[in-house]
DNA sequence: ATTTCTATCGAAAACGTTTTCGATTTAACA
DNA sequence: TGTTAAATCGAAAACGTTTTCGATAGAAAT
């Protein structure tokens, strides 16, 4: 069984392909007759056009390229799924590759993208890309690019992220105003901008609120996707710190949610005795107990806005009209629980 | 800047374009030397193939289709993480669509794919898709099609499934070995698959156990994606029963945990008074208080072994070898936690 | 010297679509 | 009646690749 093609109509009507292509796309030079005879043939033989011969001829493919690190995660399954719902609404088809956090192959992801002919490109990059050539390179072949989340300040395209800081600020300052005052940070690795903006936020908040940065109540969570790290440093705060310690903000919630465990397992009450602030808003948060506090980091809204900013580019692109590049900053938000 | 081309390379060769096309792979007709300044030139200039040129001419692309109910599902975006890898270590690229549960869209979407020219598709059915001539039609079009999870037992084609009956009796046998005799099992909607032959295996287990099946024992929770609607039925469980019942069931993970925050609340000790069994081993299951026992799906194993299966029918298709319908069962596992 | 074989190349068609541009017919106008 | 305009169509080229099938030249064999 082989799908229906121009010719396949054109022969049985005993007209031309090119009039039969203009009856469908309502050329002014087919007369009404000859249209509604292509359409309604076209419709009984489920005709639709094929789309390398179309990619070929209008070098658009109707898909567009996302390359995140990994998708098996809360953050970036919600954020596909906006890109998702957005492109099919554009009618654009959606193909997702995962970097694994190697920048080698998101190079080369980049590289089959391009080469696929795809209409433009969604990258969040991964953690471990320090040179931005192969981005570089999908700005030359004039292909409209989206950096979120993580995303390179150097490079000349819209992007879509989040003020970490800003928001690392507000939960800490949050905490202080509880009346909190020897805050421990578990932060994560040294290199992710993520994990130094968070940090830098929750050092601006003590410093203006007036309560001294010890850098003893900051523990590094190298393995921070673990929960069990969560776990470990909570232990070691206490040995360290006893009950000189009463509040904890975490770069993310998994390793509050270690913690949390801990504290219970040892009868340390929350928040009374320890009080924690997370971070993204994992479904997790809110069935945990207590409940954890954490920061929304609103990744539908990430994910929608970069799809409609791409799209708005490759609208651009095909009439012609320059494109403006975009910084979008989406508003967090902060969501009190019980654990604080 | 624009894509190398094969005319390109002949161009400044000063030889053909189809010597260059048989250059780039090896044929016996050119000679040695003019192979290597071909590839050189090649080399220099970055070239790839167009993709919708190759597509056009030899009707594949390198690519296959994805179709799932939703990705924001840790269930889905391992299995999809399984079918990414795969794909990407046989240079394939995925196009992933969201059916959303709506059949309507899944019929769409199948069309889109069809016409979009994928080498192959998998897909884990919608709920609501009871009619399933969209299925027949990509057999019918000779494309390739594997259904996993959530499948269509009538359909000619490969399956990749639990044993969704034989899983959720080992669950409930398990309690009943641990002296358990008043089961409760909190269900899903009465239309799925799945759902039902996990009701059945709970039954089957109490039967051949010689504990009689008690239908006030089981609640139906039509909203089972939503956690407060498991915290809801424990707590009509309890009205109902009181202490005489001793263990739940549940067909999946989140109403578990919706319970086990209600009996934390109420003090109802876990598993003492009341054990708990899971379904799906979501990630939360490990980190909830206590840690909920649970039936481990194996997600990744199902997503690499669907797509595993695909290929090998590509491949067959290319080689014009006959293609044999396989039916992969994968296993699953009880993981005991705390909760029992 | 003629034939046969091998090695190397390229012309051309094909995949299905889109779009430009010219051709033809018909209607409208002077 | 002759001219112009409008309406309707189709030929052909182009997109970039693959593959079939000859063509040519020289080497080897007879």
């Amino acid at each position: 069984m082989k799908p229906t093609t121009l010719k396949d109509i054109a022969k049985t009507l005993g007209i031309s392909v090119t009039t039969v292509s203009k009856a469908l796309k309502d050329y002014a030079d087919v007369s009404p007759k000859t249209k509604a005879q292509v359409k309604e043939l076209a419709e009984k033989l489920n005709y639709v056009p094929n789309s390398f011969a179309v990619g070929l001829r209008k070098k658009q493919s109707k898909t567009i390229g996302v390359i995140i690190p990994t998708m098996v995660h809360y953050f970036f399954s919600s954020i596909l799924d906006a890109i998702l719902k957005e492109a099919e609404s554009k009618n654009y088809m959606v193909i997702i590759l995962q970097s694994n956090e190697d920048y080698e192959l998101e190079k080369k992801q980049v590289d089959l993208l391009l080469n696929k002919g795809v209409d433009g490109i969604l990258i969040s990059l991964s953690n471990n890309t320090k040179d931005f050539k192969h981005l570089q390179k999908i700005i030359d072949y004039n292909v409209p690019l989206i950096l979120f989340d993580k995303i390179a300040k150097l490079i000349q395209c819209s992007k879509v992220y989040i003020d970490d800081r800003q928001a690392a600020y507000n939960a800490v300052s949050y905490l202080i105003k509880k009346g909190h005052k020897r805050i421990s940070h578990f932060r994560g690795n040294l290199n992710p901008q993520n994990s130094i903006d968070r940090f830098l936020g929750y050092k601006k908040a003590l410093e203006d609120h007036g309560i001294p940065f010890d850098p003893k109540l900051v523990y590094i969570c190298d393995n921070n996707s673990d929960f069990s790290d969560g776990y470990l440093n909570a232990k070691k705060l206490i040995e360290d710190h006893g009950e000189n310690v009463d509040a904890i903000f975490t770069v993310n919630d998994l390793l509050a949610i270690g913690a949390i465990n801990y504290f219970n397992e040892q009868g340390i009450k929350i928040p009374d005795e320890i009080a924690l602030f997370g971070f993204s808003n994992w479904f997790m948060a809110s069935v945990i107990t207590p409940t954890l506090s954490s920061i929304d980091q609103n990744a539908y809204k990430m994910g929608e806005t970069s799809a409609v900013l791409l799209f708005d580019e490759i609208d651009c692109k095909l009439k012609n009209i320059p494109i403006t590049h975009k910084k979008v900053v989406i508003d967090t938000e902060l969501v009190i629980r019980n654990s604080c």
